[in-house]
DNA sequence: AGGCGCTTGTGAAGACGTGCACAAATCGCG
DNA sequence: CGCGATTTGTGCACGTCTTCACAAGCGCCT
């Protein structure tokens, strides 16, 4: 149980493993299949089904099977997956063997929150740098770090082998901050910041705006509301349910 | 410029207008377009062509174009389309010409930041109650507001009109806490609790998990390392974009 | 009034994602 | 050893989303 060699290419010995190039949707599951795994885990499970695992995971079983195939077939035909093993095959498809230098930028309301977010951690992400434009703000401690200014940024890029940046700047910084990532190589960003981001190609943005969620909840709302205010119609008949990510 | 009555149905006067039950893609990207039209209505533009806002929003003119005609055709060919017309209706169909009232239910290190968050207030939302199971919290004021525990939710929704829950509490107690929202009339939930939550039909849910979004980007940053790690391949080719939500 | 350039709205085709339904494979038991 | 119960992996069909390409419409200029 402690011994796997990361498989992934069966054929080439040492070389690197050449990832199979997974459908977007998958990708952004797999996270969901973790963390759900390792509950099981946690509660002494050694084996699921993919019922068993789609239940926990909130989506369809076939659509799990079909996700997990697509990684390599780690189950075993009327048992289940072992839940050791698909754990490993999982992380290490995510690029979460290793722990990932994360940096900060922009420690305000959000900023702070996420600083102090111990979600990044259990998850294999290291916060390693606390950046900030505002001078009042840098020396300040949080959770352990110590917020310097974004213009040490170069060095410690360096140092600290940042992998990710997470922009959780105002909007009217975010892209000047954005550059700045990239310029010390910096290829992966999160943005909470509510603008959108113009990245040299090979850069990733992924975007997380809040108020959108509860924008498109509202239109939901909206139309529920109008749909049962109806005068002839059936009135909450079969509205949607829970809405993937 | 102000006597518009909130078309949509041509046809039924004074009825329910009815909404045109827009693909789910494109709901989730009006949110986007409605911030780039009040970005550019704020700079002065009064008419903007689809080039100009899809580059603002950051997607294709063509599938812009599309999303906008699926609520009906607000353009002038050969102009564009009016600014101020069209944020009316965009705000319109998502039904943010109600203030909605929302519900924060957990206080912690996420919950504060979201009370504070002002991205909130100005799209729209207006958060009604801060709830929190802890008592040692209750009493807290936050932005104004003080934190209640969370057995008034079923007083504070009726004399708030709570139409949103937000939960923000940890994974362990946000069914509960689903629950509660459900059985006083929640039918729309935010979830940043890293679980799956179980709700009836008829009830809106959308997750947002930070750690999920780090793990995507992780994925890339594998993916994107073992490519350039490649002896014979074409190294740093072209790699995927900025990536939708 | 007429023509020209610009922009919208949309048909059609292709890419992508989903879910059913079933064959293939494995375990346990008699 | 064989059989039945169980569960995976996947071919196929369907629906959704995206993108191209172009006709239809609008305003401006002469």
């Amino acid at each position: 149980m402690s011994q796997h060699r990361h498989p992934g290419a069966p054929g080439r010995a040492g070389a690197v493993p050449a990832l199979p190039d997974l459908p977007e949707a998958t990708v952004a599951r797999l996270p969901e299949y973790l963390r759900a795994l390792h509950n099981l885990a946690d509660s002494g499970h050694e084996t699921v089904s993919s019922e068993g695992l789609s239940a926990a995971a909130g989506v369809n079983s076939a659509k799990l099977r079909k996700d997990l195939s697509h990684l390599g077939s780690y189950g075993t035909r009327g048992v289940g997956y072992d839940v050791a093993l698909l754990i490993e095959q999982i992380e290490y498809v995510l690029g979460l063997t290793q722990r990932r230098a994360v940096a900060l930028v922009g420690v305000g309301n959000l900023g702070h929150a996420l600083a102090g977010y111990d979600g990044f951690a259990s998850r294999g992400f290291r916060i390693a740098a606390l950046l900030d434009a505002d001078p009042s703000r840098v020396g300040e401690e949080i959770n352990g770090l110590v917020v310097r200014h974004v213009d040490e940024l170069p060095v410690i890029a360096v140092q600290e082998s940042i992998a990710i940046g997470v922009i959780a700047t105002p909007a009217a910084a975010a892209q000047r901050v954005a550059d700045q990532l990239v310029a010390v190589g910096v290829t992966s960003i999160l943005n909470f910041a509510p603008c959108v981001l113009s990245v040299p190609e090979g850069v990733d943005v992924r975007k997380v705006d809040l108020a959108i969620e509860l924008q498109i909840l509202s239109f939901h709302e909206h139309r529920k509301a109008s749909l049962t205010a109806l005068p002839g119609g059936l009135a909450a008949t079969e509205t949607q349910e829970a809405i993937g990510t």
